[in-house]
DNA sequence: ATGAAAGCGCTAACAA
DNA sequence: TTGTTAGCGCTTTCAT
């Protein structure tokens, strides 16, 4: 690697100013009326010198990274990733680099990487949030930082967000349970119970539940800590069984919890969907092909992270988003498999 | 956000310079003998204030980002997913940001991607290449740039590169279906065939099974797209299947394509182990539970990730690393579960 | 149609 | 023990 190149280097070896060599390059030479013969000359210059850029001190001048943040409390679950992918794919197309961060459902980690991706300027962030409320985000907002929330959404705010009806798609399993003549139904939720999603979820359900006159015993309503889930589904499960009380049918609210229900409930070989049934929220390819496949509420994974991206340019182009455009809500739908269906 | 705090203004409002506020916030007070007092009165200032250091400049100064760029064939893939959190968490404990990409196998892209991550001047750079040999991270070397190989290496090159046993592996995959008594065995492969991965894999197969006096017809070595896999697994399953030449095991080189092609095997009504049995090359958490569960070669991942970043870390400090440290290769063990043996 | 000059916020050599 | 000063490479306002 020889010497850098820079701005001045091009100059002086045109003996022209590095103005009109950074206009030149920035392609505002049309715009201030820089002539022809010379833009090109400076075009060729920054070509044969092999001119490339200090994009730091373009940054550092400017303001802008052309790179933006993405917040999610786990990349490793897919659920994130696709997320994540789309909105790289996107990014990129715009010539936008993403810093991708796991906040492990930790308040203070998240913040943690909220400021450290604001002290590295990112132009913008998108936050899968494991806030308790927006007030960190309304300072966005007032600030005008770009932002958009993603999956969890909190009340209150005029930050943009994109998420999923999940109370429609909780309604849905439940409603899926009835048809299938089931009624002892345990809810396998997950703590902290703030999260905008769970409780969308649990009220939906529960609510469906209450409309028929159907309420659920305190322990069969099973919270699991987030950063346990490993072992504490499967733990609290076997207490159930062993306290001889099983539910006939379990809605789990995250693909995680079930995963880890399916495995909990081979060890204690209890059969799907003969003697308990499983509806999970999120779906997985291998819910398709697991013997017994696992019925679950579906969101389009992707949309989320390309309406997320859209929103997020929007804003650091200094477009205003609408109140109307603010809040996106994307539909599920349910997808009956194997493990919510009586085997007629 | 109210007004911008910079360096200068807690110099300022504490009467000193801007030099001394600097030492002090980068912990080199004591290096320069800066008095106690002072260095106390600094730091509150700095937080009082609630200073956030521009990296922008701090980066533009020194010209290092406390950035690194992680490159992958695609983050949805959970093996690189974990790699990729490792990393992260890694990074974020050293001061670092990572910035993910994926390169969809494509040579192409991933120039593209080395090349923007390059521009904005990341410190180093991790990578699963899908290149076809080393020149690219040749010129690295010589330009004293910090980068790690990651999961697929070349020979005939300096460049560090962590990765597993993946002979080995293949091996542990061949005997066992030996132990149980298969010979007429089945090998689900990827183009594009460059990949060290699955050329060191699909040799490390093959010789054990010439060892073993074995050939497999060119009808069992299938060849799968990877940017078809989803649709061509199931396909090239069927034809075999239709052709009425069906093997009594399948060897199938990475997650993806033990996934698919469980779901084909499971479309075509193949019963696993009875008519056909099966291992993987790389365990998933849903191998464990699936009925029947499968058998995998099961790689370190997370231990990747961490032996990467080390080495990536030390090149960015400017150590040496030493011919022998310079490549790594992790141990795998092969997990035996019910897709590989025979009920009894 | 082109140039001079200021300055973004920080670090580091050199002074004191 | 602390301060002065000179840039890093670029963009942009204001002159010319």
């Amino acid at each position: 690697m020889s010497k850098k190149i820079s701005l001045a280097d091009i100059a002086e070896s045109l003996r022209v100013s590095k103005t009109l060599v950074s206009l030149v390059l920035n392609g505002k030479g049309d715009k201030y009326g820089i002539n022809q013969q010379t833009q090109k000359k400076v075009l060729a210059k920054a070509k044969e010198l092999n001119y490339i850029p200090n994009v730091l001190a373009q940054g550092f001048r400017t303001g802008k990274t052309k790179t933006i943040g993405l917040i999610v409390s786990d990349i490793t679950n897919q659920f994130y990733s696709r997320i994540a992918r789309r909105i790289e794919d996107y990014a990129w197309a715009q010539g936008y680099s993403v810093i991708i961060c796991s906040s492990d459902e930790s308040i203070e980690k998240e913040i943690n990487r909220i400021k450290l991706l604001q002290s590295r300027k990112v132009d913008g962030l998108i936050i899968s949030s494991s806030q308790q409320n927006a007030d960190r985000f309304s300072q966005f907002g007032s600030a005008n930082f770009p932002h958009v929330l993603i999956d969890r959404c909190f009340k209150n705010t005029d930050s943009p967000c994109v998420t999923v009806d999940n109370a429609a798609g909780a309604k849905m399993a439940a409603q899926h349970f009835f048809e299938q003549g089931l009624k002892d139904i345990a809810l396998l939720s997950i703590t902290p119970e703030h999260i905008s999603t769970i409780t969308e979820r649990t009220n939906g359900f529960l609510s469906t539940l209450a409309e028929a006159k159907i309420n659920i015993p305190a322990e069969w309503h099973l919270k699991i800590a987030f950063s346990n889930i490993e072992n504490e589904v499967e733990q609290k499960l076997t207490e159930l069984y062993e306290s001889g009380n099983m539910p006939k049918a379990i809605f789990a609210l995250n693909n995680n919890l079930t995963s880890h229900c399916l495995l909990a409930l081979r060890k204690l070989n209890i059969s799907i969907p003969n003697d308990i049934a499983l509806i999970g929220f999120d779906d997985m390819l291998y819910f398709g092909f697991n013997q017994p496949s696992i019925s679950a509420v579906s969101q389009p994974v992707e949309e989320i992270g390309e309406r997320a991206f859209d929103l997020l340019l929007r804003q650091i182009n200094g477009e205003t988003i609408t109140k109307s455009e603010r809040f996106v809500r994307l539909p599920v739908n349910l997808i009956v498999r194997e493990s919510s269906t009586k085997p007629q």
